[in-house]
DNA sequence: TAAAATAGTTGGCAAATATAACTAATTTAA
DNA sequence: TTAAATTAGTTATATTTGCCAACTATTTTA
């Protein structure tokens, strides 16, 4: 199972590779609720109050128009609020609702329950290092020129 | 940027942003190529001689029903061949053609380049510790019960 | 104050993901 | 040793996602 240098995936493929098990494991894991996706943007939410519908695709890097779906599930099912900004008219304001503060505890717990586990033989000092480096390389990703991606201010041509 | 540990994102969903970023980035370094998508597969058989369709879904968590039209299209470019096993005739061995092995030389560049940079102000200590992590991370995340993974052997019910 | 930029929306299309049901070949276990 | 179960691959289908172009409303800029 372990692999050479040479031989190993390029660090986006394991990556995205870990990402597949990790939300199959949290979708598995919360079954239960009355939706079945999304769960990413709820957890943001539940870290970030008054963001409108572009903070959350800058920082989970989805594409604004899917962002409009997303919103409608989950507004549909009662999770989440949509209020304008006062201040600037254009942004709407995403807030979870009285049901969806509720319910999103569950999801914030299950997706730390499979932090917990995903990490559970790796130490304390391993782990700050391995997101350390995480980070760093998605700095280094951001800069490179790049291809249909998910924040389309302006059209490159 | 830098994250609390309270407030970063689940290492699902961090991979999960990393690997769009990456695979936008690669994606745009390859345009010029006949081909658009399913570079991690090729970049798989670059390392993998001999191995048939399951394998691939196994290792790069694909599904088999989409593991098929990955080889339709691939095949239909000219990229790749199917050929019975015929030691297990249910076995077709996927191979890069004549053309696929060429080109996919520069598809793996392409990898290790962006690879390279997005580790480019990493220590080779660190990126080694990286993904030491990251495939425990992964293993660990194998064990766990899941949901519509992938490889759909057995049905669960 | 006209032009440019931004937030969000709509509609459409291609691709991705998942399910179910199938064929053919091989392995297993009674 | 053969009937049952499993496996590799395929087909068909439905749903979701990702991306684009074009649009409205609002705000910023020059």
């Amino acid at each position: 199972m372990s692999k050479t240098e040479e031989s190993r995936l390029p660090v986006g493929t394991q990556a995205f590779i870990l990402s597949k098990m990790y939300y199959g494991a949290l979708t598995k894991s919360l079954e239960k609720l009355d939706i079945e996706r999304y769960f990413s943007v709820l957890y943001f939410l539940h870290n970030n109050k008054n963001c409108c519908q572009q903070n959350i695709c800058d920082e989970l890097k989805i594409d604004k128009t899917a962002m409009v779906k997303v919103m409608d599930y989950l507004s549909k099912a009662g999770w989440v609020e949509r209020k304008t900004n006062p201040d600037d008219r254009r942004e709407h304001f995403i807030s979870l609702s009285k049901k969806g503060e509720k319910q999103t505890k569950e999801v914030v717990r299950s997706f730390k329950a499979i932090d917990e586990k995903a990490f559970s033989n790796i130490s304390e000092t391993e782990r700050k290092a391995f997101f350390k480096v995480m980070f760093k390389v998605c700095e280094n990703l951001e800069k490179l020129p790049s291809d249909h991606l998910t924040f389309n201010y302006k059209k490159s041509k």
